[in-house]
DNA sequence: ATTAGCACTCAAGGCGAGAGAGTGCTAATG
DNA sequence: CATTAGCACTCTCTCGCCTTGAGTGCTAAT
């Protein structure tokens, strides 16, 4: 195991370093690190101690005669050893105070899923200063409730799609002829009596079969409103929360504009974002993505931090936070996990 | 008139600097104008000429031995003798084939007034690689369909308002106690027949006064039920399309970050820029907005085209371009005037 | 009125010296 | 034998100096 390979004083130093890092962006030198941190050694130790880590691959040089910089893996030895020692992420009074008025704006907007997807992804960017993203309960994960059918002008006809997590959808069809609004509530009756309590992707592939063998005994109708219930219950990708990139162009990493570009390419190519925070969607609590081990080329100058809300047991959904390398990875876990926590009882109750 | 102080060569003069400074955002000089704009005759007049432009204050120098630099006046001018030239603005045979496919799109898709929107912010960026911004009708323009009350959950009832312009907004409310759906339905019905082909402004109002004057004599119900309506109606300011700031960061105008953090402020100060649209939403065709002419503190470095969309004659919403100060006005009315077209005869048909 | 010629101004870029921060190595030390 | 003081070395950063070049304004000639 990688935290075996250094002695308690290197461990010290190289999360000294990082530390000192993450405070302040700038190469980190050993007499610095005598006179912030109290390691009880002379800078000609730490220096020697430094150019073991070096060695190990933990930290780099920017050029010869500049203080030491971590490297990816010195980000994440830093992560994991956090995570080793849980209770710093017990929740300060503060903290404590932050998440019940949370909770209480929350629960004022609960019922509209995106007023309450943009105050999370809002809180959590300002709380940080990173860019946040949240993505809303997948369609497996959402228990359908009812959908309700309107005829309205000529021929179109609106589908409002409840779950039992919030409204979810609208989507406007263009209406076969000849179809009255007592046809569609009949239709709306069928699908509510039949599907209630299902998960939206349990629906979908029950309703494309029942297309595909009911085909011929169901009259025409029938058949147009299976359909305009798949186009309801299709789930458009943009239906993720983002916010947060205005403030994190005050962060000194992105004084560069190219890194601003980057990072905006990044999340405007949302498949990639929604793969990778789909995959790491299953894992229990948080999940850290430092720079290079990110799978998006885009993202590989950045971390991202994700953890999943859940209903009960079941993980639901993703919040994820996107800063650079040398993020507050200490500051952003909790957050994160303060935030996610919140969600999941809102939604669960 | 302001025309009246130049003379034909001086016009001449004065378009081609700008010209050249749109072109390419570097100082202009004397030398530069008989090479590429033939205006027949030598640098030294030029370089009179231009003397006499500075005075007028039409053109600035950022140092003695620079080039000249439009003034925010200089391009004023510019913009005003394009109008006097209205046949420039005729459309391309290329734009306008753009524009039938344009069209074709915003067909499909106009019965979601969001993904419309979203549509014509995101063309009108990427065609112009400015900001683009567009406001959906306004509620005092918009005429009233018809009003949906949904009961789900234990007390939640959702309210979807449709306009003739579209779906327009769905908002869940607390139920009062009792409520059942038959309830809601009877309210809905005596909404709807009251008030169809209202503006949701005038509904507004008068929703007001009746509650008012027959709070004694209707039940606590109704009472309730009016009010669900007016929240239904309230109508929330996040509704503004932006696109394109990611497209600007590609100009040189905005290679320093600070430029783009200001107008990701202004854009994020959706109360100003509402006002400031608003403003200028009641003007017949193009209006252009440039630099200091700008009463927003953070807009002042930038330049602000906007126009309006009808429904036949009645302006229903805004559509606005926020691009550098040298931008391409030509390009940029006529782009946003193409669009405008588009939107209205999508929402008039 | 226009233009050629010329002196003048100023920003930008290249160069070199000096300062400063930090290292690696060696030899002394407890 | 780990630690440390001392020192030479390396590299970046900054400042000032100079040169270059683009462009001007003025004056005198056309």
């Amino acid at each position: 195991m990688i935290f075996d390979m250094l002695d308690k004083r290197s461990k010290q130093v190289l999360q000294a370093v990082v530390q000192s890092y993450i405070n302040n962006p700038e190469p980190v030198g050993s007499r610095y690190i005598t006179k912030k941190y109290a390691v009880g050694c002379s800078p000609a130790t730490i220096r020697n101690i430094m150019a073991d880590l070096e060695d190990f691959g933990f930290l780099s040089q920017p050029h010869t005669s500049a203080g030491r910089v971590p490297t990816d893996k010195g980000y994440r030895f830093f992560v994991d050893s956090l995570g080793a020692m849980e209770e710093s992420r017990a929740q300060s009074e503060m903290s404590k105070e932050f998440a019940q008025q949370f909770m209480i704006r929350l629960e004022a907007i609960k019922d509209d899923i995106s007023m309450l997807f943009s105050e999370v992804t809002n809180t959590l960017s300002a709380l940080s200063n990173y860019v946040s993203i949240a993505l809303p309960p997948k369609p497996e994960k959402t228990t359908f409730n009812r959908i309700q059918l309107i005829k309205y002008r000529r021929n179109i006809i609106v589908a409002i799609l409840l779950t039992d997590e919030g409204v979810f959808r609208n989507r406007s069809l263009t209406a076969p002829e000849g179809v009255t609004q007592d046809d569609l509530d009949r239709i709306a009756d069928y699908i509510n009596t039949e599907y209630a309590g299902l998960t939206l992707d349990e629906i979908k592939k029950t309703l494309v079969q029942r297309i595909k063998y009911e085909k011929v005994l169901w009259d025409k109708l029938v058949n147009k409103a299976i359909e305009i219930c798949e186009q309801a219950l299709y789930f458009a990708e943009d239906d993720v929360f983002v916010s947060g990139l205005y403030d994190v162009m005050d962060l000194p990493d992105f004084s560069d504009i190219s890194h601003i570009k980057e990072l905006s390419r990044a999340i405007r190519d949302k498949h990639m974002m929604l793969k990778l925070l789909e995959e790491l969607s299953d894992a229990e609590g948080v999940k850290v993505v430092i720079g290079n081990e990110n799978p998006i080329v885009n993202l590989k100058g950045l971390s991202v931090v994700t953890t999943t809300y859940k209903e009960g047991e079941r993980p639901m959904g993703v919040i994820a936070l996107i800063g650079p390398r040398r993020m507050d990875y200490s500051k952003a876990i909790s957050m994160i996990d303060m935030v996610a926590h919140c969600v999941s009882r809102t939604l669960g109750g």
